[in-house]
DNA sequence: TTGCTAGATGAAATGTTATAACATATCAAG
DNA sequence: CTTGATATGTTATAACATTTCATCTAGCAA
C-alpha cells in the first residue's frame, strides 16, 4: 500500500522527479506539456492539497499565462485526461497524481483541516462494492473513492 | 447485499412506503417535515436517479413552493443532514435515500447512460482504503463512494 | 515555398451550482 | 402577549464550468 503526501519528504526533488516523469511520457505518447500545462502541473505540485480552478487561475494570470477560465480548465482537462492530475469532486477541486505514468484508480485521504491530500492505490471492483455491482449487473466503469477526515498531523493538533 | 434501483417495482407503493418511513422516523427525532421538505422529497421518489438542485427548484416554483435557490437548498439540506437523501458528488446532484432511517455509509452505482442511481451499503474502513488510511495513519471519516458505468438495462442497450 | 490541417491559445460571454445576508412568518413555551 | 427557536421568502452574489468564435503555431504535403 503505498500512500504518499502526509509524510515530510524533499519537496523540490518530488517535483522535479514528477516533472521528470511526466516529459518523458509525454515523449512517448506524442502529447505536448506546452507552457500553460506545465505550469499549472508546477502550480498543482508546489502543495500536497486540492486546489481550485480559479486559484490556480490567478496564479497564472499573475504571471501573464492567460487569465480566462478555460485556459485553465483546458489544461486541467489535459492533465486530467492523461493521469497528470485528479480531480476531487467532493471539493470541486484538483490535485497533482503522485503516481504519474502508472495504471490508475485512485481512492483519495482528504484532511478536513488542513485540505492536504493524499493519494492511495484502490481496486474498486473488489469488496463490497465490486459484489454489490454483479449482483445488481451493474458494469461499473470508474469509481470516485475519497475519504474525508483528519490526516496524521491535524488528528494529533486535535487530540491536544 | 442490498441495492435497489435498477430492478421494476411498484414504485407509487415505493414512495408511499418511503415517504411513511421519513414520517415516523421525522416523529421519533422530534423534525419538521414541513410542506417545502416533504415536496422535495417526493420529488426525487418520483425517480431513482439524480436530480440538480435547480431542477428541483423548477418543479417547485411551478407548484408555487417557493422560487428562489436558497428555499431548496435549504430543503435538500434537511434531507441530506437527516439521511433522507444522499448528494452525488459525481454529479452535483441529488437523490432520495432507499434505506431511510437505517444507519448510513452509502455507497452508489450511478449509470452514465440513462443516469439511475442505486444505493448499495458499504464499509469505507474495510479493504483497501481502511489499510491505505490505517497505514497512513488517517483518521477516516466518511467516505464517498461513486461508482459509474452502465446499469443492467442500458449495458444490454449498448450490447445490442 | 506555399498552403493545408490539427491542435493549442486568447478572449468575451454565458451557463450552472451554491451561499451570504437580511427580512419575515410561524409556532410552541413561558 | 412576549420570547425564542425554527423555517421561509427574497435579493444579491460567490464559486465553478462551458460555449463560442477568432487567431496562432507546428508539422507536413504538394
Amino acid at each position: 500500500m503505498t500512500t504518499t503526501g502526509f509524510h515530510s519528504h524533499d519537496h523540490s526533488a518530488c517535483i522535479a522527479e514528477n516533472l521528470a516523469v511526466v516529459d518523458a511520457c509525454c515523449g512517448d505518447k506524442g502529447l505536448k506539456l506546452t507552457p500553460v500545462r506545465r505550469r499549472v502541473l508546477e502550480i498543482l505540485l508546489a502543495q500536497h492539497r486540492a486546489m481550485g480552478a480559479y486559484d490556480i487561475l490567478d496564479k497564472l494570470s499573475a504571471e501573464g499565462l492567460g487569465s480566462q477560465p478555460p485556459v485553465v480548465y483546458r489544461a486541467l482537462d489535459f492533465l486530467v485526461r492523461n493521469g497528470f492530475a485528479h480531480r476531487i469532486e467532493g471539493l470541486n477541486a484538483f490535485v497533482a497524481c503522485s503516481l504519474p505514468g502508472e495504471s490508475h484508480a485512485p481512492a483519495f485521504l482528504i484532511c478536513r483541516s488542513c485540505e492536504a491530500v493524499s493519494e492511495a492505490a484502490s481496486d474498486p471492483m473488489r469488496g463490497t462494492l465490486g459484489k454489490a455491482a454483479s449482483t445488481a449487473g451493474f458494469v461499473i466503469e470508474n469509481a470516485v473513492v475519497e475519504a474525508r477526515g483528519l490526516c496524521p498531523r491535524c488528528a494529533e493538533g486535535a487530540n491536544a
